[in-house]
DNA sequence: AAACTATTTGGTTATTTTGCCAACTAAGCA
DNA sequence: TGCTTAGTTGGCAAAATAACCAAATAGTTT
């Protein structure tokens, strides 16, 4: 493997890795309803406020979701709604794996 | 965030997580065009085997591939293509970041 | 059965990720 | 100007990941 076809694949890593946790993987769901202000998401979570910004600046470092300042609050939204899409590709996997689990069980 | 909730979250985040490394995503690539077995990888990867060996365990445990010992070798193959059309949209990431990068440039 | 090949697993170490608290910054309000 | 609210950042400890070598396992060949 050369290393620009590293480099890459190190790209993609980078943000899928972003979306990689439960708790952005919420935060995207919501984001995708319509935008939030770090206050409702955190009262959402309920997580200390802290954490919750470190999570919006993983996805925000990545490029999935932009953000913007108005008056004190921090709003953020969904910068790119196709992934939406691959969630149903990962509940497509979800669901063969119950299957398969269930069909083990039977055996 | 109720516990039910809490646990598909967590559910789909174990299955990205099995996406969200370079290597990982070669390996999927790779098996979108065709059955390989462990050597195969090896040689391309260029890492230890038992590097490549855990990766594919990762991948295997996640639902995402499955294999089958044939004689001494273990064929691995892709088993939730739908992962594929996903990584279009981690490219359109990818191409709006750099735009957005050479924009901040010029500005 | 012994030697050989392909792969997995155990164990170790280095690195990365996560979450919290405390301290800081920025904006609005008294 | 000083107080309050919303959010970010520094620092730290705990947990999770990743890579390698060595040893074990499973199937082949002689």
């Amino acid at each position: 493997m050369n290393e620009k076809t590293k480099k890459r694949y190190e790209a993609r890593a980078h943000i899928i890795k972003a979306l990689a946790h439960p708790t952005r993987l919420f935060i995207i769901d919501e984001l995708a309803k319509r935008e939030r202000c770090v206050c409702e998401l955190r009262d959402m979570i309920g997580a200390d406020v802290s954490t919750v910004s470190r999570h919006l600046t993983v996805l925000r470092e990545a490029g999935v979701v932009e953000d913007e300042k108005r008056g004190l609050q921090v709003w953020y939204r969904l910068k790119v709604p196709c992934i939406l899409n691959f969630f149903g590709c990962v509940e497509d996997v979800l669901k063969a794996n119950a299957r398969q689990m269930a069909a083990a069980i039977r055996r």
